[in-house]
DNA sequence: TAAAAAACTTGCAAATAATTTCATATTCTT
DNA sequence: AAGAATATGAAATTATTTGCAAGTTTTTTA
């Protein structure tokens, strides 16, 4: 049997049963546990499927499941990480803004019950929060861009400028050290509106960032506060990164 | 049986009772009374539930009308065929709001390219098109109301007051000869918004919300242009509101 | 109001599950 | 068909979860 049909048995059956064990799935598939540990971890990045203490559990969508797209299963323990790393820097209660974008996400994943408000025009976030009572979840108006489930364009950028956080958790497209690029320009909007939003700035970027430049510059790198990146990322900028003030967290 | 089931049991199990004791728990799982005061706890920092002396109780006592799940499979049929009704009223090219509630979000699902653009503070609404390219969808700010995945507060009011669209599908907790009630001040306040800002307003209902008061008044019969119910609708109140100058559609 | 009972918390050891590592098998590429 | 790349299964290590018991707090009741 091949992977990819192993795995679409894999959640199939879970669509049925909503939980099942490892046991019973490695039992249904006729693999080893070991390898049903494996297609779990990919069909969870692919967001079907959530893993949980001995087996895995259906994401129950509150109504059509969200096309995360599978564009991004690359670098995804780099960004599982960095998210990680980031949500950490989080005092609790502060009021914290997550931008679009996969790495900013993850980050999400981990804030749970620590940040008291989170402001997002992410429909990823907010979906992840949609019956999370202990936070307070604020989305910014906006009009959806398919692709990334973004909220985009005037109503975003304005009700982003009227809010306040004390830390903006971002991502990018590209650091060098003149500073963040980032490629689409609606998004660029309303990132500014995040710069000026939020006291503390946090830009989440994986190593493949470093060193590139993507279409639209989005500012320096004196209106950055921290970045996280992950071990792979050139030791050389980092360090020049660090020399021009900027704190660099290594997941 | 997994502990992420098992909470969900938990969880499950106190939609039902409103109150548990962690003896009744504990054998309702078959875990000892240690892991239920853990999962208690877990389940409490969730948000959903809170801790009491003996056991545990629900945060937001259940009022079916409220809670949306896709699961919801109450009346599902009827909501199906009034959902597909109602998006049969709407021309091709019209600007659509559509407010939360199970019923208005079915009337979505049949929207797809037939709308231009639609506008709307509910987040499985705006889900279902965050993929689909042929409809500019309009996303109002507001706090995530978590059970309902519903933006509400003054952002999402503000935000309404300021747009304007052809059609408004919308639902309700109840109808009467007095009109529309429906059963949160928040929600009030939206749909108030809402009916300013469209030309034409239909109200999905189905059969079990006629001669049926929720707590809040919001509208008159006047304010109504449409109302789409299913075939059990009382004959009587349906001629009544024929008679008050209602079109009424049984779908 | 004080004693008794019930319920909660904490710390700990056993059980269970996840991760890591490595050898082997399979598939893909040239 | 040979070599490289990837996938798989099994074992060792690490982490988490669970149930229990001792000590504390809260609630009940006499």
């Amino acid at each position: 049997m091949q992977a990819e049909e192993r795995q679409f048995l894999i959640e199939q059956h879970l669509q049925k049963v909503e939980f099942a064990s490892l046991e019973e799935l490695s039992e249904k598939v006729d693999v080893s546990i070991s390898t049903v540990r494996r297609d779990l971890t990919l069909l969870e990045a692919k967001g079907t499927i959530r893993r949980t203490h001995g087996g895995a559990r259906l994401v129950t969508p509150k109504s059509d499941e969200f096309t995360f797209t599978a564009r991004d299963t690359h670098q995804l323990n780099e960004k599982e990480a960095i998210g990680k790393a980031a949500a950490a820097l989080i005092q609790p209660n502060q009021g914290v803004i997550i931008d679009s974008g996969t790495t900013a996400y993850h980050a999400a994943k981990h804030l749970g019950g620590k940040a008291s408000h989170i402001i997002t025009n992410s429909l990823p976030v907010a979906n992840h929060f949609g019956s999370d009572n202990s936070v307070e979840v604020l989305v910014t108006g906006g009009v959806i861009y398919p692709r990334l489930g973004v909220l985009v364009g005037p109503l975003a950028v304005e009700s982003l400028s009227k809010m306040h956080a004390d830390v903006a958790i971002m991502s990018g497209g590209g650091i060098t050290l003149d500073g963040i690029t980032n490629s689409h320009a609606l998004l660029i909007d309303i990132q500014r509106a995040v710069l000026q939003s939020a006291q503390r700035i946090i830009f989440c970027l994986d190593h493949t960032k470093f060193n590139r430049r993507s279409v639209s510059p989005l500012c320096g790198l004196d209106a950055i506060d921290t970045i996280v990146t992950d071990a792979q990322a050139p030791t050389d900028l980092v360090a020049e990164l660090k020399q021009a003030g900027t704190q660099v967290v290594i997941a």
